[in-house]
DNA sequence: AAAATAGCAGACCGTTCTGTCTATTCCCTA
DNA sequence: TAGGGAATAGACAGAACGGTCTGCTATTTT
């Protein structure tokens, strides 16, 4: 049996979903700054009110976005590094394979997170805010990967890592074809294996 | 002697020349459709109608700000690399210390043709197109720089370095201080050299 | 079944946006 | 020194901005 206030909290989930979904379709193809909030809520079909009773101020609105989004990327990868061998080496080779297909996929328009912290600069600006706690979370994961291997400075190959997948984010949105997440998985490999003969 | 026209060139082209700092100035701080040309105007102590004479609209002021800069810094790098050691290894490795310095400079503020790729993506955009052709320019830049070295695939070692570039721009943007560029250059080194053993 | 409550749609607010227009000023030439 | 032409400042226009407010509907509880 589902309670009342379940049941609202369901309808009112699904306004906010919407809300959420049209918000990263229309920023990641246009841009935060460029879409106006009457053009969303027109895409999304959900009135004003709901928009700032949910979420308060369109800035907060972009932050949801990208902590829903920071969840499904980093869950999406950890999902995928346990279908990888489990040698660390191959998981670490994982990432970028992973990398290819997320910025080979036709709906990637770049990373919304350096986006976002490219037009809310301020160190105050929530967007800017998860943009940092983002992609903190990538190097955490990454520095994760590296510690499981023998080498004398895991950190510093996992920075290194950390690099050449921000690299990689920028190219695609830029060139528009996955040829720099193989130029990345490449040299990854190359600084594998060097870091481990050090 | 100098004619009519030459000075009132050089008059037209000092306001110009305000424009291009100012509008460099404020996009870097605070994203392109951030500042309103209003705001733009009155730091720069120019008329508006001055800005649509010189440059048509805002996004050709923004294109013209990025083929400015662009000549800047690849000239600024270019006349660096003279002094750099003749050996294409040093050379290269140059570059990521021109790298460090740009980032670590207390008014860099993120690579601002990323920026403007981020804020106007349609291909057809000026600003982005500026953008393309910068990170060409770069590509093409390392592309010459490797081909020196006796290597068996000097443009996949070109494609490399620049992803790491480009990652050292997002990282110093978004982490505020220059460790990234030191990471690159470290792995720059381990690239080179493993590249010259194949 | 009636009343209360919560969330909805859309009109509305003042501000700010890019871009245009006009009247004036300034500078060079004759 | 007078005149011509370009560049100026600032008012102006129409649209779009983020955000608020007011009725109304639809659901839930008594």
């Amino acid at each position: 049996m589902v309670s009342p206030t379940q049941f609202s909290a369901a309808r009112a989930s699904a306004k906010r979903e919407a809300l959420l979904n049209t918000a990263e379709n229309l920023f990641a193809r246009q841009g935060y700054r460029a879409v106006g909030i009457d053009t969303l809520l027109a895409e999304a079909g959900v009135a004003k009110m709901t928009l700032y009773k949910q979420f308060g101020s369109k800035e907060e609105l972009i932050a949801a976005v990208l902590e829903r989004l920071a969840g499904t990327i980093i869950s999406g990868l950890s999902h995928r590094l346990t279908a990888a061998p489990d040698d660390p080496r191959g998981r670490i080779l994982a990432v970028f394979d992973w990398l290819a297909d997320w910025t080979g996929s036709p709906d990637f328009h770049g990373c919304l997170f350096i986006k976002a912290a490219s037009e809310y600069p301020e160190p105050g600006d929530r967007p800017r805010q998860a943009a940092e706690a983002f992609k903190a979370g990538c190097r955490d994961l990454l520095e994760g990967l590296c510690r499981d291997m023998d080498i004398a400075d895991p950190l510093r190959l996992a920075r290194q890592l950390h690099l050449l997948l921000e690299g990689v984010l920028v190219i695609a949105f830029l060139e528009r074809h996955p040829q720099s997440a193989r130029d990345a998985r490449d040299a990854a490999e190359i600084l594998l294996s060097c870091s481990a003969q050090e």
